[in-house]
RNA sequence: CGCGCGGUGGAGCAGCCUGGUAGCUCGUCGGGCUCAUAACCCGAAGGUCGCAGGUUCAAAUCCUGCCCGCGCAACCA
């Protein structure tokens, strides 16, 4: 029997389940599911990764425990995946005592191999950041960015070192060896040069905070992230023998982003080589993506909940759970997981009308409409066989094949296009065999029966293909045709019949997916676009306008009618607004948005004001001069590289072409409005 | 010389590794069918596959150079 063992990248428990992360995870679930209908014997990993200064510092500035801490973050996500019908077979936690005890094992089988081994470490130290910063993160004059009045000191720390180099040609031969070690091919390219640039030791461990897994015989140490975490996806087989049997060269599948390729595909092989343990079978770094095109990040605050995505479109297509399905659906279908891609809300309705329901959905429907008015609402038993119902049984098989080969190659996208190549197929079968036209002639019975058991059959193939991705709405799909949902264990790809003699009960509930008009459409939208000036996660006081005046992407004029959240006068007095004179006004080199100015607003020296103009007003100089409208008590914000901005300017229009608010008359600057 | 990704009919993308009729979804136009979720099927218009060289009998695909867009260079998958 063959094994298969995916597992997704722990998931640093700074910050929460978001649309990337719930990317690699439903990716990792399909791949489980479609090796479970293989026969294989399968396991998906996933988990959170809770040691760090980072998470020590984010407990303490919330007054709790770091172990509090973590275990609450945690916990986020283990909750979420389930709710898009993720079935992990097991969540590690590093700081489960079953973790930390055998990465302390392995730690110490590769320290008495001699790879590692003390030694001192040398650098730029932050003492606001308590860590070590290279030349390139610092400031010119060796400032912090986090800490811009604080010099960074050349200091010394012991840490423990892996000897990285030592692995280097054997790494090379093992890619050379190999070639699907590293996929896709050309991140496995990124990786040989990467290495053959020549590898630095590697320090393993810290003395600057203590919230780690401790190094054995030296407490004061603990070990440094990759380490520890890497580490995860081996212990987690520890606990049973049976377990163990899913660590080999050819079960072990990890997909990581492509930014955490090279601890992957370079520091983990090299320590498990070291320590004498098989080699992963693969290492697949996928793409990243966008939302709506704009890019997703914790600093943007425009992070995508995917729960709350499903959820929106559960309502749409019959429950809270079906919603998963079409999300897990665009994930995979609309994104070549290679690459790049652009998790786009518009064509996520676009593809679930088009492909989930006038496709896939409206076969079902037809076929069960036909079979309701022709065969008395059973499974008619088929005749005798045309060329038209071999070739469609034929286009079955060749299908199944190659989404299989695609499903295998870790290719979701194609996949399922081969799958609903098949459903575009059938749909075209039913015109062509045309079973009313067959009713009418002498003798039909015979024939429409034998049409309708071949759509049947095709139904009962796709409700198979499908399962990987649409859990739910195949065992919807399969109780309509009569069928008992997917049994992993027994229900096999793709060849795998059921035998049904005819005389079954079919069950047509419905539309499998009912298709959005323009206006639920855009009702869908509006309710599904997350809005950018919504409070987000952090708990905090009034939502901060964003600081640059440029409305980022503003969802599609919406006529909404205003909601009827008012501000009172007190709410609205709170705000300084004031007139201030532009003194000076300069582009931020790097920021094509952003615009520096100063601005007289009455106050002994000029504010800095970052503001997002530079689009509209392509010379900075013609601003200098003007009056213009500033939100004066609006909290600093930090552009990064010590540039803070104290205060906003009021515009109105799209980012390229910007109104400023102005006054009119001869205001002094610093003039209050009421 | 910082690193990476991309530039394919109106829009969004696949194909490129393993050269050989340029494919998919949406949109547009015309037709068919009437079982179905105003659905489905067929056909059509529309592309110098960023530019320039090179390799080859043959290049979107391999090689070289250039242009343009984007992301990264804060542990964000």
């Amino acid at each position: 029997m063959r094994r298969f063992y995916v597992t997704t990248p722990i998931y640093y428990v700074n910050d929460v389940p978001h649309l990337g992360t719930a990317y690699t995870t439903v990716v990792a679930d399909a791949l489980r599911r479609f090796h479970l209908l293989r026969g294989d014997a399968t396991r998906m990993l996933t988990g959170t990764d809770e040691h760090g200064l980072k998470i020590e510092r984010e407990a303490q500035a919330k007054g709790v425990t770091p172990a509090a801490f973590v275990k609450d973050m945690s916990d986020r996500f283990e909750a979420t995946w389930p709710k898009l019908e993720v079935r992990a077979d097991d969540f590690i936690r590093t700081t489960q005592p079953r973790h930390e005890k055998l990465v302390q094992e392995l730690w110490q089988i590769i320290e008495k191999k001699g790879d590692i081994r003390l030694g001192e470490y040398e650098g730029l130290y932050c003492v606001g950041c308590e860590d070590f910063k290279t030349e390139k993160e610092l400031l010119p004059g060796g400032f912090c960015p986090l800490h811009p009045t604080m010099k960074a000191e050349r200091m010394k720390e012991e840490t423990y070192f892996f000897d990285l180099p030592k692995y280097a040609d054997r790494l090379l031969a093992h890619y050379e060896d190999h070639p699907g070690f590293i996929q896709p091919e050309s991140r496995r390219n990124e990786v040989i040069s990467f290495v053959k640039g020549g590898l630095k030791p590697l320090s393993v461990s810290r003395t600057s905070f203590t919230w780690g897994i401790p190094v054995p015989g030296n407490p004061r140490h603990v070990m440094y992230v990759w380490f520890d975490a890497l580490t995860n996806y081996w212990s987690a087989l520890q606990d049973t023998d049976e377990h163990k049997k899913f660590w080999g060269e050819e079960t072990v599948v990890h997909l990581v982003g492509k930014d955490i390729l090279r601890q992957h595909a370079i520091y983990w092989p090299a320590f498990l080589m070291s320590a004498g343990y098989p080699l992963p079978k693969t290492i697949y770094a996928h793409g990243f993506l966008t939302f709506n095109g704009q890019k997703m990040s914790k600093s943007l605050r425009n992070a995508v909940d995917p729960v709350g995505l499903a959820r929106g479109f559960g309502a749409v297509c019959g429950s809270d759970d079906a919603g998963a399905d079409v999300l897990r659906y665009q994930l995979l279908r609309a994104i070549a997981f290679a690459q790049d891609g652009d998790f786009d809300l518009g064509a996520m309705v676009e593809r679930y009308n088009a492909d989930l329901g006038k496709n896939l959905g409206n076969l079902l429907a037809r076929t069960l409409g036909l079979c309701a008015k022709m065969t008395g609402g059973k499974v008619p038993a088929p005749g005798e066989m045309t060329d038209l119902d071999v070739e469609l049984l034929d286009q079955a098989k060749r299908a199944a094949l190659r989404a299989r080969d695609e499903w295998e190659a870790i290719a979701p996208h194609r996949a399922l296009e081969a799958t609903w190549a098949l459903s575009s197929a059938a749909n075209k079968y039913v015109d062509d065999a045309a079973p009313w036209a067959a009713a009418k002639k002498e003798g039909g019975q015979a024939r429409v029966e034998t049409i309708l058991a071949t759509l049947l059959e095709v139904l009962r193939v796709l409700s198979v293909m499908v399962w990987p991705v649409l859990p739910r709405k195949s065992d919807e799909m399969r109780a309509q045709l009569g069928l008992a949902p997917v049994d992993a264990g027994k229900t096999r790809w793709p060849e795998g019949a059921e035998p049904r003699r005819g005389g079954e009960a079919l069950a047509p509930a419905g539309s499998l997916f009912p298709t959005l008009d323009a206006d639920g459409t855009k009702a869908l939208l509006e309710k599904l676009t997350p809005r950018l000036d919504a409070p987000s996660p952090a708990p905090g006081p009034a939502p901060a306008p964003a600081p640059a005046p440029a409305p980022a992407p503003a969802p599609a004029p919406a006529p909404a009618p205003a909601p009827a959240n008012h501000v009172t006068y007190d709410q609205f007095s709170a705000t300084d607004l004031r007139v201030g004179l532009v003194k000076t006004c300069e582009r931020v080199p790097k920021k094509d948005k952003l615009l520096r100015l100063t601005v007289d607003v009455g106050e002994p020296e000029p504010r800095t004001i970052v503001a997002g103009l530079a689009l509209t007003f392509t010379q900075p100089e013609q601003l200098v001069g003007r009056k213009v409208v500033v939100v004066a008590n609006l909290a600093p914000r930090e552009f990064g590289k010590g540039l803070v901005s104290h205060g906003m300017l009021l515009a109105t229009g799209p980012s390229e072409k910007l109104h400023l608010a102005t006054v009119d008359g001869d205001v002094e600057p610093g003039a209050k409005l009421k």
